[in-house]
DNA sequence: ACGCCACTTTGATGCGGGTCAAATACAACT
DNA sequence: AGTTGTATTTGACCCGCATCAAAGTGGCGT
């Protein structure tokens, strides 16, 4: 490894915020440049993990929220009756652990589902700087709700009761969340299982592989394992309009 | 209507929240007893709704938060096909508009389903406050992050594909959100029909009818209409668990 | 008391998706 | 290349719940 100059590395380490592609989506949002640089120095570590590393366990106290830089991720619970129910999947720029605001342990788990990284935001230190940069709470409390907002779409998903139009709904869903984070709208590789998918859509691994070939006699889209192309967003979009 | 000593009259209406039987649950829960004051003056107004009055629409501007003082809402989405999902059931000390922080809009609408009264917290001033008094924004903070709560044991229960533990599920989660209140855990009072309920728990109306009919036969619970009284709270338990 | 209307219950029938089983595809090792 | 293990696909069967239909119940206004 090539010696660097010590101040530059620094400054690099200091300003990640501020050069990060998440910048717009994430906490800092909307901040001056001289409040990004506080909630940067607020991140404790950015962690990598590997598929299947799991990032808390539902149960453990309740440190820090994550965002997500790169990968994805699983939140799961399991019911005392051992069901296990995955409560949805997570792109970079979405923060993780908001269901343990409530309480000091963790409600659920979170997996990465491939090579992942995260920043690691202690909730102590978050809080205090809520309470002194103005837009950072508004900033804060607007993805709290984005959410909310996500887990009543899962709802409306899985109240229908066509299980096509759950797939559909969820193959859409995922277009649009990536193409905010410019990526292709039409092209989607899916770092879920099948059985992750079906038990997310309330329904059983064998249903889903089986609606995925329906999907594509339709013309609707094109699958080869988890490479998924849309040939016709408009159909898929009204399928799951039902 | 008698006549009152007015200096009376207006130190009611000061301390209403001091005197609330929800204080414990509400957003004061916790906090001293100058800043509960402080909370006081913010609710804007103390509103009554009949059974079927909407307390916001999807789609209208987002102003105030609302805590449910007394009787029973429902919140519900409308898809762009046009089909509406109930999203959630909510009990006095329960705030309600959480899922339109994220935008200056609503996202879903709350009706009353029977005579209900709120407090409207107007969201500028709550937000200004939160940032002021400590505990406030702790506690606004465990609010939220219960509604995220809840809505992920809404997804778990839809996860379930036996109908009958869905119902169990509801049913004995009722039951714990009840006594909460200090109301009796086994004897509930439904505010909402049958269809509300089938479509919060993602089947017809019919089905339901049929399963409350199972849980009467095997002896779990007793109904009469929308009276429900539970016999055998470990056995409906259980039955949710799987 | 009466009729009206909304809600709920009950019945008959059929299909969508769950269940069980086996084959196939693919990645990661020797 | 061959082997192993996991993920996915495909097939056959059948049960649980949706659907359609009709009857029953109770609240409410006149």
């Amino acid at each position: 490894m090539p010696v660097t100059n010590t101040a530059v590395d620094l400054e690099q380490v200091r300003r990640q915020c501020a050069r990060c592609d998440l910048r717009e989506l994430c906490l800092p949002a909307g901040l001056e440049s001289a409040d990004v640089d506080r909630v940067d120095q607020m991140v404790a570590d950015r962690t990598n993990l590997a598929a299947g590393d799991t990032l808390y366990h539902a149960g453990s106290p309740f440190r820090a929220l994550y965002v997500i830089k790169t990968g994805a991720f699983k939140a799961q619970t399991v019911s005392e009756g051992g069901e296990l129910q995955i409560l949805g999947f997570h792109l970079p720029g979405e923060i993780m652990g908001f269901d343990a605001l409530a309480g000091e342990r963790h409600q659920c788990s979170a997996e990465a589902l491939e090579v992942s990284s995260v920043c690691r935001l202690p909730y102590a230190e978050l809080e205090r700087i809520c309470a002194t940069v103005p837009g950072l709470q508004r900033q804060f409390m607007r993805l709290v709700s984005r959410e909310i907002g996500d887990d009543h779409d899962h709802m409306a998903m899985m109240g229908r009761n066509q299980a096509i139009s759950r797939l559909a709904l969820f193959l859409h869903n995922l277009s649009k969340r990536q193409s905010r984070l410019g990526r292709s709208s039409d092209h989607l590789t899916l770092s879920m299982s099948r059985a992750d998918l079906a038990n997310y859509l309330g329904l059983v691994l064998e249903t889903v592989s089986r609606l995925f070939g329906r999907l594509q006699e339709m013309g609707l889209i094109e699958v080869r394992r988890r490479e998924v192309k849309i040939l016709d967003m408009a159909s898929l979009k009204e399928l799951g309009d039902n």
